[in-house]
DNA sequence: TATATACGGTACCGGCGAGTTTCGGAACAC
DNA sequence: GTGTTCCGAAACTCGCCGGTACCGTATATA
């Protein structure tokens, strides 16, 4: 119960900007001030999303550390100097890239709801949801070792990549409560996490696939049994 | 003059040797085959175990790409030398760091054996345990983006790290199985892999201390429930 | 048109780190 | 002893990469 706070409202943190414009610092001008009274040829804004999803795909595949400006303009098709014109450093362009992480496909407002629990979570099943869920945990392997000693790119990340796996999960479990599948004094904030402690594990530690009939066994053998509805036979598949 | 240093230096192949804080070497036969026909003096092998526990000390605080060969000649108290003497490269020294690392405490011949599989699980939840794993833990975040790019170093850290803990759950889950204590068709890869899975994934993403009322929590809350063992009430803690 | 800035591309600078060499001294084989 | 190799320490080479400057061109305001 003590810990559950921590992930309940992850929201709170900065990252409001959907726009993939830049961000606070260093930037005396951002996007309203300037442009008024400039004069000369604009920032192209069209170039900023093209900058980070190179960034990520370089990420993804190599790491941070990996990672060069070099490669990132030259898979974004840009010159050195357009990313300095709108990120003072590499390390804000990552912090910018991971914070613009979208979900892709997933919408928090509009999840299955088929009237079971089970049937929600096999529901969220789907090739380009796991598609995407493979690619963020590849720039967050490529993140990692820097968590630690970069507070705000572990928070962005955070919010990002992690939290919103559980909370996705927590929603489901909690309408399962609601309609009286599964006892209330669950602890939610733990199995909320066991998918994805399982499926990252599964990525980065041994490196295998992740594939429905793996999920599927999460669900049936893992999920159902600590929420209680593991005894029944719903869950043999 | 790399093969005469493979031969030369107790590496992985090294029986039960290198253990932390240079253990008596004197069963170490590993310079044998080489200096018959060696002349002046013969290598310093205590400097070995010493060069080793430096460099998984600063891979676990700063990852490969922040380590340095300066920094763990510096914490080994060496010269770059006395490393570049052992070991080819950087890389061959990091592999052979994570290759030797041991368990330190447990010990697979010799594991808890409380006649129930929850007292067993409950008696592997020692201070020394969690911190020997954390450690390992931190030394695998600063590896994994390596992992994808380099088979040797995934192949060295899986059988280091990830592989002992999940098989140190298997022995116990099927000794349960053997006193019929649990039934005999579960998924044993996937249920040993519940607790590393959630640990890692405490440890890495979320950033938070993995204490034992957490092992307790999975132990009860997850494990249990999964192999049947759930809806009465031992484990309710 | 005149001015100012962004664009992609390229050359350049400076620091850092892997790996090598050198040094005075010490430990072993012969 | 004598020669060879090891030791810790430090100086050195060299390539890479973050970041800057500049080019010719494109696109905006006035």
């Amino acid at each position: 119960m003590t810990q559950l706070d921590l992930e309940e409202h992850p929201t709170s943190a900065a990252p409001a900007n959907a726009a993939p414009a830049n961000a606070a610092p260093a930037n005396a001008a951002p996007a309203n001030a300037v442009p008024a009274n400039r004069v000369g040829r604009p920032l192209d804004v069209t170039r900023d999303a093209d900058i980070l999803d190179a960034a990520l795909d370089v990420l993804a595949e190599v790491g941070y550390d990996g990672m060069t400006i070099d490669m990132v303009a030259a898979r974004a098709k840009a010159g050195k100097a357009t990313l300095y014109r709108r990120w003072p450093s590499k390390t804000e362009l990552v912090i910018d890239a991971v914070a613009c992480m979208k979900n892709s496909d997933i919408d928090p407002d509009n999840l299955p709801d088929t009237g079971t629990l089970r049937g929600d979570m096999i529901a969220m099943i789907k090739p380009p949801t796991i598609r995407d869920g493979e690619k963020k945990l590849r720039v967050m392997a490529g993140l990692i070792s820097l968590l630690a000693r970069n507070p705000e790119l572990a928070d962005v990340a955070h919010n990002a990549v992690i939290a919103p796996r559980a909370r996705l999960n927590r929603i489901l479990l909690q309408r399962a409560i609601d309609r009286g599948e599964i006892r209330d004094d669950l602890d939610l904030a733990l199995i909320a996490n066991i998918s994805p402690s399982m499926v990252t594990y599964r990525t980065m530690m041994l490196r295998k696939p992740v594939d429905r009939d793996f999920l599927v066994s999460i669900i049936d053998k893992v999920i159902l049994p600590a929420v209680g509805l593991g005894s029944e036979d719903a869950g043999r598949r």
